[in-house]
Parts: structure tokens; sequence; C-alpha cells
DNA sequence: AAGAGACCCTGGATGC
DNA sequence: TGCATCCAGGGTCTCT
């Protein structure tokens, strides 16, 4: 469920208090948690080393290591991120600790196992083939028209392909398709130069919006002091089916799109 | 290149 | 109450 602004609000939560901070130590419940290498050289590598600097790129996580190595995280659908002191009582659903300096520790808490942890010294391992970062001043207006022009694909899994841009979910990629007015099932390079810029003003509105919200909390994604995002109540479309749009009264709809479930308004989206 | 479907997991909702 | 089944989307992978 973490897309682009909940990853961002835990981004920004955990800077102030892991930076300048060493990992002593790694523990593990869930070997599958660890993308590569294997944990033990995982453990070796990462033990008493400092975390320098903590960014976002798409729905990654990337802290920065004093050995030139960057750990990366994934929280795909369910992960939680948590600085807790030291010995508190583990939650069945903790595959991941990482001990820090000060006798406190990030917990990396993931109820249905899809998380990943990496740690390499290229990053572009994990994160070379994600597509440009929508609120970056290089995701223009002109670049977007071109980027959907060079691609036959309908709009909506289009839009969630990380590939293409980075860091949208199905959640964002709904609401700012309604926010464009444009239908979730046209095709990519049918877009013209007028309904590609109102889609890259939608999403680029969309995920400001979230991020100030602080993000969307849907079942399990909680920020790391526990508490919960305020997006869900803004969204226009997203779990709304038969609902009317707030925009034109009409009826939202659920079709499936790519495999996942896409919410629109078909009388206001075109 | 694009798209469909299987798979990775589990809790919660729904159906009988 | 209990059990089976479906669904949720973050991805990756294979096949057509």
């Amino acid at each position: 469920m973490p897309e682009l602004p909940e990853v961002e609000t835990v981004v920004r939560s955990l800077r102030g208090q892991l930076v300048g901070r060493q990992i002593l130590d790694i523990s593990n419940s869930w070997r599958r948690h660890i993308a590569f290498p294997d944990y033990e050289q995982l453990r070796e590598r990462i033990r008493n080393k400092t975390i320098t600097g903590l960014s976002r790129r798409g729905k990654y996580l990337v802290f920065s290591l004093d050995s030139g190595d960057f750990l990366i995280i994934h929280l795909k659908m369910t992960g939680q991120l948590k600085i807790v002191p030291e010995g508190t009582e583990m939650s069945d659903y903790t595959h991941t600790v990482f001990l820090l300096s000060g006798e406190e520790e990030l917990r990396f808490h993931d109820v249905r196992k899809f998380g990943k942890v990496y740690l390499t010294d290229d990053e572009s391992l994990v994160l070379g083939k994600l597509g440009p970062e929508p609120l970056s001043p290089a995701f223009t207006r002109k670049r977007l028209f071109e980027m959907l022009k060079d691609r036959h694909r309908i709009l909506k899994p289009l839009l969630i392909d990380q590939g293409f841009i980075a860091g949208i979910g199905n959640i964002y990629a709904d609401e700012s398709l309604h926010r464009a007015r444009i239908d979730p099932r046209r095709i990519s390079n049918s877009l013209n130069e007028q309904e590609s810029r109102l889609l890259h003003d939608g999403i680029r509105r969309t995920l400001r919006e979230a991020i100030e919200n602080g993000g969307a909390t849907i079942s399990d994604y909680r920020r790391p002091d526990g508490t919960e995002g305020e997006m869900q109540h803004s969204f226009r479309v997203y779990g709304r089916e038969e609902e009317p749009c707030y925009r034109c009264k009409g009826k939202i709809k659920r079709i499936i799109l790519g495999g996942r479930s896409t919410y629109f308004c078909p009388s206001c989206q075109m």
C-alpha cells in the first residue's frame, strides 16, 4: 500500500532520528526479507556502520552508510518501520531488526512478508530501472507528453509501471486520473498536449496533497510514530464504488485494468 | 512491445 | 460457530 507519499512521510519522520546513528547489529527471522547479499554477508557489511543519509527514490527508502554501501528497503504492501527502545516486546510480524547506537532499534514489521532489504555499493542494481521522480524539476509537462507519445499502453497500468514513472501506485494513479478528468482506459499516445498537461498537473497535485496529509492509512500503513495518515479521507474515487462523484454527481465505477481495481467516474473522465 | 496470468503472503470480509 | 473462498495491491516472472 505505501506509495510515494507514504514512503516520503516515513523518510521525513525517520531522517532526523537516524542520520548520524550507528547500526550495531542486525537480526532477522524471515530470510526472504533479505534480497541480497545473503544474510551473513549483509550482517558482516552493515555492523558498526554509520548512517550518513536517508532519502527516497520511488517507493524505496535509501540509507547511505559511511562504508559507501547503501541499505535499501522496500515496504511493499504491509511494511512498517519504527524506532523503539531496545528490548521492547517483539510483535509477531517483526522480521528484521537493526540494533542502533543509543539503545534503540529500527524494526521492520511486515505482516505479508513482501518487503525487501538490499545492501549494495551500486544503487543502480536496485534503482536503475526506475522512471523519473514525478515531483522532480526534471519531470516537466513536455517530458511527460513525450513519454506518453512513445508508448502504446492503457493509461492506468502505464502510470503504475515503476519504469515509466517512479512512485505512483494503484490509489494515486486513480486519484490523479480523476483530477485530470481522463479516462483510465485511454491509450497513452492518444492524449493530446492539453490532456497530457492536465495529467501532469493531476499527478503532481495529488502527490503533493497526499504528502501534506501525511499519506493515507489503509489497513496496515502507519507513520513511524504509530499515527495514521489523513489522506484516505480525501480520496476522490479510490474505494468509492457506486458513490457519487464529488465533481459531477455521476456514479463512481470499479473496473479491473492490468489486474488491479480501478475506480473512476465515467461521466466526467473522458 | 504489450498484456494476461501465476506467484509471493496474510488478515479480514463474505458466504454457506 | 466454523470452515472455505475471495480479495487486497507492492512487485517479479513466464508465456503468448
